[in-house]
DNA sequence: TCAGAAGTTTAGCATTGGCTAAACTATATG
DNA sequence: CATATAGTTTAGCCAATGCTAAACTTCTGA
């Protein structure tokens, strides 16, 4: 029974990075629609499926299906055949998102990697680190 | 005609990074699989789907399932009823990805966070960083 | 040896995230 | 103002990854 409950917790705990992995990646895919429609509203005043669709590397018809997904969270709103708009939560997320990009881009930067896969690598990344590593990211950037 | 070809190509640019990102997630359950299965045959000699499961955090016939898709892919082989195998390429995978993980989880550590912390963000991070940043990374632990 | 426990597999379902092709709407231009 | 083009949506497909429940095999201990 105690060697029982030991092994069930040592595997609980083993098992709980591989559930917020798989958290994490369907948080992933909101994180980074809002990021765009975020930075497309701010450089052209709108965001329109295409551009999203383009950007992405996706077809329109998979950018449709997830703005449904993501207007059913209540991050984004959309009249049909109008722009899209991001939710205060939205919003919110976006910016979350963008600051915790930034960090990670510029860490990758500061420890030697090239603009080019600073960029890509930091886009995979930012959304596996905790609070806590970002911390320890943004200390290493201000300590120089 | 030149406005379209630029727009074109900075939109494949950018995309290029989301598609890696797509990419690299499909690769993921396989090296997690892969690195499990080793894992599993060094400490007790042999892998069975339970333990897997357990570890991962999911059901038994996940597992199973997976098993399938990896044993297609040339990774592992298996008897019906009997215990897992790696094959050549299931090992190099296996060893390649334990020897990925060391370095950002060492590299994290050395960031000053936490040994859970460490633990649990480098399982994440370690599919989605690129070989330039995993040598910045061992770069920077040998340097101290 | 054989019955039950432990482990594996199959069957069937849901969701996510991709695609193409076809239908529909809005807009811009002749 | 009518129509072509650009953009959006729907419909229907596929694969991956998760689940539960039920069937099957293997192993173990009385």
């Amino acid at each position: 029974m105690t060697i029982a409950t030991k092994k069930g917790a040592s595997a609980k705990l083993r098992s709980a990075a591989f559930k917020r992995i798989r958290a994490d990646h369907s948080a992933e895919l909101a994180e980074d629609y809002v990021e765009m429609i975020a930075d497309l509203i701010d450089e052209r005043g709108e965001a329109r499926c295409t551009d999203i669709a383009m950007r992405l590397g996706v077809a329109n018809a998979t950018v449709v299906k997830a703005l449904k997904r993501l207007q059913t969270m209540g991050l984004v709103t959309q009249e049909p055949y109008r722009a899209i708009f991001l939710t205060t939560d939205g919003w919110k997320m976006a910016e979350d998102g963008k600051r915790k990009h930034a960090i990670v881009e510029k860490f990758l930067l500061a420890l030697g990697v090239s603009q080019e896969t600073a960029r890509i690598d930091s886009e995979g990344i930012e959304h596996h680190v905790s609070i806590e590593t970002l911390r320890a990211m943004a200390k290493f950037l201000s300590r120089g």
